[in-house]
RNA sequence: GCCCCCGUAGCUCAGCUGGAUAGAGCAUCGGACUUCUAAUCCGAGGGUCGCAGGUUCGAAUCCUGCCGGGGGCGCCA
């Protein structure tokens, strides 16, 4: 039985219709195609065709002669100045000139034309724009948060569960199918150890040594009075603490889990998940016996040392339930599986890596994201986090005090494995400052005037630039904000491809920026004439359409006023 | 001892599968509101991209070594 998703994910029915940074880029590995000798074949692979960051330098430019220079057997600039004539022809009135630069680079300087008709195509590809690019849709799952129900969730699962859900909503506008699942430690010891910690705080008894503290603890108490058994008042703690994470989670903006897999339903049915791959492992000769203990030759894989399986006990240890769930997720359909990570389990990566090998499958299906820590400072010193202590800032408490936008973007926008410093005096009264503001507001400004011009003559915008009607010149805002929307495909097609919600982050801030130098630099709203109104009007649009699509990928809000 | 991440402006961080004069926000200083949203904008100062080698036409980016910081290496969960 399949549980993939069936339900409607418009990315990935969006075809992945050419943008028209693609049809560029193509004839600049065509003209490139042409210079090569015959038989010649140059690795298309290191051409870039990007925005230089100097105005001065054109739209667009191209290393293509650079890395031609050698197979052509000609000097880089010549070869340059042999491109530039061929995209010349290629490209005709599109492009305004082209010039050699520095070793060989090509600039080309785009005529407002083709500017105009690349726009059309953004606004005619509407909400879908850069969805569905991804080379090779797959069936993905996403694995996250999937914090211990023995405690509240933290900071450090905030960061985790902002990720995941950002990295999903990606992958998923991306082109591919994506689940999400959140798996729930409930089969360990450490669950009858909630239960007696439980039962002792309700009885007014000193809490066990390796025991749970904290309000949560406290306010579990109550269910003492349901059950005796400390394994079994351990898993009503356990439910009720799944439903609490749900709630925090929704109020956190992550989309609902597809899934909350718990451990021990890995352990149910005859036979279990866990004992169906105990035996795939031992049909293809990877365990054996020794101290009594169950062990998986993992050393075969590349791994530095054997690993158990079951103890000497008979108790399974947790690599085998994450064996299970990886071989139940690979029978499930999926054929890539992104595990998001604490930091502290980078070392598991090449004991799964064996495992999935010694299962017969490919280690490379399976990518585990390490998330790097969130630090808590206070007032500059080091805080610890420790759960046991009750000590630790909850994820309900940095919502609540910086609120769920700010708190996402802080936490998104920083590559996932660098190290997190979370002052939360400092973020409380900095949270104004966010860059998640700056970007919001260029959002609601857009909104404001376009609410201002009237839905009509939007719609009478946008007609008539389909149309392909002309206009004046283009001014140089306007041209900058118009070449940052067609690079989103691109951007949003990197960030997926390196699991990086951060470059959303980042792209969505420039975006902002360029818009705001529109903004200063072009009248919209009563612009004379009437076409170039219009035609701001229609650029406006798109500005909003792609702000708003990149806050929805980091989970943050793109309001209608501020 | 081995493994992972990090080291870029005063601070927080982008940029890292090689490109041109290394960027942004915050902070500091100086300016701009009869204006489609000033939660904004303009300008200024601020850098041995941890250090040293190597590869290359070209290195913040790749390779090696070192230094510094954080984390991890259980028949724990």
């Amino acid at each position: 039985m399949s549980d993939i998703p069936t339900d409607d994910q418009p990315a990935a029915q969006a075809t992945a219709a050419a943008t028209p940074l693609d049809g560029l880029r193509e004839l600049v590995l065509a003209a490139a195609a042409e210079l090569l000798p015959a038989g010649g074949q140059e690795r298309s692979g290191a051409v870039t065709l990007e925005r230089p960051r100097q105005a001065q330098f054109g739209d667009y430019s191209t290393n293509a002669a650079l890395v031609l220079a050698k197979a052509v057997g000609e000097p880089p600039r010549a070869v340059a100045e042999r491109l530039g004539e061929g995209l010349s022809a290629r490209l005709g009135d599109a492009l305004e000139r082209f010039e050699i630069a520095g070793p060989g680079f090509v600039n080309l300087f785009m005529a407002d034309a083709w500017l105009r008709d690349a726009l059309g195509r953004v606004l005619a590809a509407g909400e879908a724009y850069g969805a569905g690019g991804a080379r090779r849709p797959e069936r993905v799952l996403v694995e996250f948060v999937s914090a211990n129900p023995t405690g509240p969730m933290h900071v450090g699962h905030a960061r985790n569960a902002a990720y995941g859900d950002s990295l999903a909503r990606m992958l998923a506008r991306h082109g591919h199918q994506v689940g999400r699942e959140f798996y729930v430690n409930d089969a360990g010891t450490q669950v009858r150890k909630l239960g007696e910690s439980i039962a002792a705080v309700a009885a007014g008894e000193p809490v066990p040594e390796d025991g749970y503290r904290g309000d949560y603890v406290q306010q579990l108490a109550p269910l003492a009075q349901q059950a005796r058994d400390p394994g079994e008042l351990g898993r009503l703690a356990v439910a009720a603490m799944v439903d609490g994470m749900r709630t925090s989670l929704l109020a956190f903006g992550v989309a609902e889990f597809d899934r909350w897999m718990y451990e021990s339903s890995l352990h149910d049915g005859d036979p279990s998940a866990v004992a169906h791959t105990l035996a795939m492992l031992a049909e293809h000769g990877h365990t054996y016996e020794q101290d009594g203990a169950l062990w998986l030759r993992t050393t075969e894989f590349g791994d530095d040392k054997d690993r158990v399986l079951v103890r000497s006990n008979g108790e399974h240890t947790y690599f085998a339930s994450d064996i299970a769930y990886a071989e139940d997720k690979r029978e499930r359909g999926f054929e890539r599986q992104l595990n998001v990570w604490g930091a502290d389990h980078h070392g598991y990566l090449p004991r799964m890596h064996a495992a999935i090998a010694a299962l017969g499958g490919d280690p490379g299906q399976l990518e585990l994201l390490i998330m790097q820590l969130v630090h808590l400072v206070s007032s500059g010193e080091r805080a610890q986090m420790s759960k046991r202590a009750g000590e630790f800032v909850t994820l309900d408490e940095l919502v609540q005090e910086i609120g769920v936008d700010a708190a996402r973007w802080y936490l998104l926008a920083r590559s996932h494995e660098t190290t997190v410093d979370l002052d939360l005096d400092l973020a409380r009264e900095q949270s104004k400052e966010n860059d998640v503001y700056y970007v919001q507001y260029a959002h609601a400004r857009i909104a404001s005037m376009l609410a201002r011009a009237g839905g009509e003559r939007e719609t009478e915008a946008l007609a008539a630039l389909a149309a392909g009607e002309g206009g004046e010149p283009l001014h140089a805002s306007e041209r900058g904000l118009i070449v940052r929307l067609l690079a989103f495909p691109a951007e949003l097609a990197e960030a997926a491809e390196r699991r990086a919600p951060h470059r959303v982050a980042a792209y969505a801030l420039e975006l902002a920026q360029d818009f705001t130098a529109f903004y200063r630099d072009c009248r919209v709203v009563g612009a004379e004439p009437a076409a170039v109104e219009s035609f701001r009007i229609a650029l406006c649009v798109a500005a909003r359409r792609t702000i708003a699509v990149c806050l929805g990928l980091l989970g943050v809000s793109a309001p209608e006023e501020m």
